[in-house]
RNA sequence: GCGAGCGUAGCCAAGGGGUUAAGGCAGCGGAUUGUGAUUCCGCCAUUCGGGGGUUCGAAUCCCCUCGUUCGCCCCA
């Protein structure tokens, strides 16, 4: 029989693993707690309407990459492709919006995709998705980002651009795009085969191809940027003064166009160099006419979304290791020290410590062998003599220094304990 | 969806038709039956991702399949 095994696209993150994500996570849920940001959990199923609606049928995303099904009910069901959509959805749906305010969100959770997998891309992959919903403010955009690249940077990533570009609004990008249509005809047929099918539907994404005879005729088309219309250009200027005011980098590239079908205004992506072709960490932008579009009041909004695998393969390569130590480690040997290790293990944790006991039964120098492994400062011993004689021998791994102490006075003793571990890892 | 490369233990691997599949790390047991290092000894793949074929004989050659990596594409 063949072993089974994960999905392909999909994988199991590892007892190794998790304490990087967790301390990523926590790192951003302090963060945004910060910014006034509010956590919100929507459903991972949808209805497809919402993502053919929100997203956009011409868009890859829709088109061929959902993972659609039909559930007993006959209806036509999709496991999220994106967070936004959803989000949008909840906020329309709840009438969390009311007029003239604000509401600031935050989301952490699997999104799906079926394409090829590749490092840096899964069918099963994790987004942490910001949004700021009610403004159309320039200093949304600006809140937004800041709050993408301190997050970055305070995890400790350093070579990272930023590309900046504005869509405008949507006459500005129906003009262009009549313009970009009318430039590019009469070389259609110099272009790559995809580009050509995309003249009809998304010429935009046209500007974003890679192919080198295509890119070569598209450094002559119009540029996006002079067809904004005044208030689109003024919102851009503002959005642009703002980011450096904060000192944030970033380059204009006009030829940014993002995949969904929703984005107006700001478009932003944050790459890095060392992702190979998946470069994008966090892209975002504004999407003034989403929630319209779901059925619900014309509301501004904005956000973004970091994918948490390309954020974890980043820090793997910094070597950003969060600490598993333990604080003590209990080592016990004979019926009746085992049972008395127990109740020590509950003690300790009681006042906060991480313990962790030795269930082998082995000889003690393999027991000691475990607790210096497992990194703890403490090791507690309780051997059949301790039993007997109701005491225990505390053992500073450190310093191999070892004393006595009464099982009676041990929850007296507990918090002093937390204390000294606390000093003595500080020290080292 | 298209093109190319790679799959030998938990990890890193040698072996490219001749039958007990090197070695290292990790793990487990012992030397040391109550104290962490080092050292030494032993154990740890009835089988080479899976299935089929060629052959007296297959980890090695062929086909299919699954997974993975790198491009294209797409995006986080």
């Amino acid at each position: 029989m063949t072993p089974m095994q994960a999905l392909r696209g999909t994988r199991d993150i590892l007892p190794d693993e998790t304490p990087l994500w967790q301390w990523v996570e926590a790192t951003a849920r302090e963060l945004l707690y910060r910014a006034a940001y509010r956590e919100i959990r929507p459903p991972l199923l949808e209805q497809t309407g919402l993502f053919e609606r929100g997203i956009g049928e011409a868009t890859d995303v829709v088109g061929k990459e959902m993972y659609t099904f039909e559930d007993r009910g006959g209806r036509s069901i999709t496991l999220r492709p994106e967070i936004t959509a959803g989000l949008a959805r909840a906020v329309n749906e709840h009438s969390l919006m009311s007029q003239g305010s604000v509401l600031r969100l935050w989301h952490v959770g699997p999104a799906f995709r079926y394409e090829r997998p590749q490092a840096g891309r899964q069918r099963q992959f994790h987004q942490l998705d910001v949004e700021l919903v009610g403004s159309a403010d320039p200093r949304a955009d600006v809140e937004v980002i800041a709050i993408a690249t301190t997050l970055l940077q305070t995890l400790g990533l350093k070579s990272l651009t930023m590309d900046l570009n504005s869509v405008g609004n949507g006459d500005d990008r129906q003009r262009y795009r009549d313009a970009l249509v009318d430039f590019l005809t009469p070389h259609k047929a110099d272009l790559d085969s995809d580009s050509q099918s995309r003249l009809d539907t998304n010429p935009l994404r046209i500007l974003d191809s890679k192919n080198e005879r295509t890119q070569a005729i598209v450094q002559t088309a119009p540029n996006l940027l002079d067809y904004l219309a005044a208030d689109s250009q003024r919102h851009f200027d503002r959005v642009q003064q703002g980011l450096t005011d904060l000192g944030i980098a970033y380059q204009l590239n006009p030829r940014l166009v993002r995949g969904l079908d929703y984005y107006t205004h700001t478009a932003f992506e944050i790459q890095s160099a060392d992702l190979g072709a998946q470069a994008t960490v966090c892209g975002g932008g504004r999407y003034d006419g989403l929630m319209a579009q779901l059925g619900g009041p014309s509301t501004p909004a904005i956000g973004w979304a970091i994918g948490l695998e390309r954020l974890t393969l980043l820090l793997k390569q910094l070597n950003v290791e969060p600490s598993t130590a333990m604080d003590v480690y209990v080592v016990s040997r004979g019926e009746a020290a085992e049972g008395k290790a127990l109740n020590i293990a509950q003690t300790l944790r009681q006042v906060g410590l991480a313990v962790e006991m030795d269930l082998s039964g082995s000889a003690f120098g393999k027991q000691f062998k475990r607790a210096d492994r497992s990194r703890a400062v403490l090791c507690v011993i309780v051997g059949e003599a301790e039993a007997e004689q109701g005491i225990m021998q505390l053992k500073w791994l450190g310093s191999g220094e070892q004393v006595a102490l009464s099982q009676a006075s041990l929850g007296a003793a507990a918090a002093e304990l937390k204390h000294k571990i606390a000093a003595v890892r500080q020290a080292s």
